[in-house]
DNA sequence: CTGAAAGCGCTAACAG
DNA sequence: CTGTTAGCGCTTTCAG
């Protein structure tokens, strides 16, 4: 690899003026300056990214955290990142932690070391203290999706209004017609669960409908779990005539359990999703869900923590945190009725 | 950020020792090895990598070119690419190119000045020459999935025998009974889906099936296309009996169509899909498909990569090329018979 | 066994 | 307008 000093070299000036010229930093003759680019060009001279990080403390890279590429949410999610990222001139650091604590938390003290700019993560950990720590750190950090009360006002924060979002979708059910709503929740460590849930328990409240533990699947062991849940809940005497599942692939393992029981959706039972991954709508049949603007959390996240970056470059500290809620889209298709 | 002077003021011994202590470098009498690993401890010190980067032209990081997140072909390739490289201590950059050649082009030309000492690409271009210059340069480099014959023998290549698995695949429908059996086919620049075209004719052909151009499914715009191309195949005096679809998001489009039309899977038409995904055993009924070791590919990738980069630090260059081809597995669900 | 000094490639005063 | 100098944080001869 050529460098700085070659440049300057062929072109009969110092480096520093070669720095100047690439750089457009003071003023510099138009012909040295031509001589310079010329020399450049002959030697196909490419600074070296890493020596000016040293120099400036400033990487341009930035780490996503995820804690699975399995969920097909996150890949969708880190399509946004990395198109605003590379838009902006960043480069993206992909940390999968494959919702193990350890991981995650050596790749936090990993990143610290390392030369990046700023996080954008979607934490495994309900209580991540060494991720919340961050910030006090002086570290850029947006985050996606899954986050905790306590951080509002004092984390950025990109999601959506998981409660409403959850209030809305039961709410249509029950306009539908539907008494007996089952709920195939979600890890109750995870804040959005819970609102999700709430956001259940308050449709139902609301409509004069009392909550029927029995009709709350709970995951135990991942995501299939549900299968066994939800030939047990159709089994009951009474059994639901819908399902809410707090997630698309939730969702498609109950689909999935009802085919096999030979009950009929949505004749028998409606599914209502959440997420709408992109394949919910090629399943059969295709599923009704909440959607989450993915991609978008994702953009909008990057946006917010380039927009810190530059902030703290230029006042010495970071702005203060902002909450982007983002609109979700109940979208009906042809599992519910 | 406490530097090694720092640690080295506060042990009251010089940076060099600091550093022969913290890479075991060299000989360090025992008590003033204790005496640093003491201040390091207490300073929380933890040294910068990209001196280090700097230092030594190597970075630890590696290049993930894909050309697309939204294939989950490439997310689960990514998580042994990620799983591999975290392990061995090496951090990933991701670039996503959304099949866009011109991305593709100008984050080869970023990631060379960026110091990165390896690159694992899923290609978006059919011939993408600089890509293959990479090696040239000296770049390490291992494709996977995505290359061109010429390849062979001159890149390091990961992928399986895509030949011989559409092959068995269709002699599998064929030995089911089948002889009117359609194939949806993929983009032609892409060698492996030339490869599968190959076998899909070949087992025709061993078979005595004489080929018919109407039962090819040729892609137009997206998967999209294959609902329409299938209720045009499914129109035909002569229908098929049985579709290969080249990937599972093909199988699921089509499957889709089938049901819309009120066909019935297997018991009218056969599908089976090539990839297995992890959606493809929940999709009604749970598909029947050609499985790629897919995390696999990314971790073997990586593990070469890795070699590469290792025997390049030591011998000076790149070692020869090794093409690795992984074995597929057809996994019979409900979709066929 | 340990310290001093040089240098990885680049930028930013500071002179001139 | 341009060159010299110093230094980002680290490793690595080379003396001692």
């Amino acid at each position: 690899m050529t460098n700085i000093k070659e440049v300057a070299r062929q072109a009969g000036v110092s480096a520093s003026t070669v720095s100047r010229v690439l750089n457009a930093k003071g003023y510099v003759n138009e012909a040295t300056r031509q001589k310079v680019l010329q020399a450049v060009q002959q030697t196909g001279y490419r600074p070296n990214v890493l020596a000016k990080s040293l120099k400036s403390g400033r990487s341009n890279t930035i780490c996503l955290m995820v804690p699975s590429m399995q969920n097909p949410i996150f890949p969708e999610m880190a399509r946004g990142v990395e198109d605003v990222a590379r838009r902006s001139g960043f480069t993206v650091v992909l940390c999968n932690t494959n919702e193990d604590d350890t991981v995650e938390k050596a790749y936090i003290d990993k990143m610290k070391t390392q030369w990046i700019d700023g996080f954008v993560v979607c934490s495994s950990m309900g209580r991540a203290d060494h991720i919340r720590a961050l910030r006090g750190e002086g570290f850029p950090l947006v985050l996606v999706n899954r986050f905790e009360e306590r951080d509002v006002n004092r984390l950025d924060i990109v999601a959506v209004d998981n409660f409403k979002a959850a209030y809305d979708a039961v709410q249509y059910l029950i306009g539908a017609g539907h008494r007996r709503i089952a709920l195939a929740s979600g890890r109750e460590e995870l804040y959005f669960y819970r609102e999700r849930f709430r956001g259940y328990c308050r449709a139902l409240e609301d409509a004069g409908i009392p909550l029927d533990d029995a009709l709350v699947l709970r995951e135990t062991s991942g995501v299939e779990s549900f299968d066994r849940l939800t030939r047990e809940v159709m089994a009951l005497p009474d059994p639901p005539t819908a399902v809410f599942a707090a997630s698309d692939p939730k969702a498609f393992v109950v689909m999935h359990a009802l085919h096999d029981m030979g009950l009929r959706i949505p004749a028998d039972v409606s599914v209502l999703g959440f997420d709408n991954v992109s394949l919910s709508s090629m399943v059969e049949p295709p599923l009704s869900t909440v959607a989450q603007p993915l991609y978008e959390m994702g953009a909008v996240a990057t946006k917010n923590l380039i927009h810190q970056i530059r902030y703290k470059e230029q006042n010495g500290q970071l702005p203060p945190p902002v909450h982007s809620v983002l609109g979700v889209d109940l979208i009906v298709r042809r599992s519910t009725r």
